[in-house]
DNA sequence: CCTTGACCTCGAGCGCGCTCCAAGGAGCAG
DNA sequence: CTGCTCCTTGGAGCGCGCTCGAGGTCAAGG
């Protein structure tokens, strides 16, 4: 179990130092991170794969309200593993909604760009 | 060629009367909407099929000021079609990594769902 | 004539998600 | 000891994209 510094913990996750802090102080973690005798935080590699979960639903658009939620249930341990469920299943219903979309208006895009390279390079 | 009010453009377009407002203001269209003689704006096909695109370039995630420099090279005319064509394509690469991005991180969720089914109705 | 309602402008306000700053402490190299 | 780097906290600030409110104009209907 290595532990690392809040600069090393924003290296492998993407994130900044200042939004790891961020994540913790809304309630986006499971725990405070644990600190050294320094005061300073040290990252252990079960709060790296929490935060890699995180990272995950923030990049597929969960609000960080959702997220919250989410880690809440997590947090309060056994027996609402429907609820948890339930919030993900809804979350993946929005995703994919969205990926729908938005492949759609790329195609009507890309329909517009084969426009633009017959305009300025005719086959 | 009819003509509608804002109303019936908001709803024709999915957006509020404010957003297209906003639009205007912001440099999005083409130009600015023309008016009836009692200062109200009345929107043309044409407008709203300009008004389309942006739905579809904002819907994709193009920032507003990205928009706001296609519309600019539109006004201006023949003669851009290369910096159009490579706005586009720029734009259609980042929605296109966004779209595999979201996808990857969407299978490692179902992943976690696939778990929290089992656990909560067992096959 | 008066009300209603759709619209107008200008400018402020808001929710989100960070992002950064100031002031200070710990620990290590030279 | 000096300087340097990395870290701490609390709170302010920011960029984006709307969103809304105040106060006014205008046309139609009762």
């Amino acid at each position: 179990m290595t532990s690392l510094s809040i600069a090393e913990a924003a290296e492998q996750t993407g994130l900044t130092a200042h939004t790891l802090r961020y994540y913790e102080r809304d309630g986006l973690l499971l725990h405070s991170v644990e600190r050294a005798p320094s005061g300073h935080r040290r990252y252990t590699d079960e709060d790296l794969r929490w935060i890699q979960m995180v990272t995950r639903l923030r990049a597929t658009g969960m609000p960080i309200r959702d997220v919250r939620r989410y880690a809440a249930l997590v947090r309060d341990g056994d027996g609402n593993e429907a609820e948890r469920l339930a919030l993900l299943l809804s979350h993946r219903e929005v995703v994919e909604r969205q990926l729908a979309e938005v492949g759609s208006h790329l195609r009507a895009i890309d329909h517009k760009i084969a426009l633009y390279e017959n305009k300025v390079s005719p086959a």
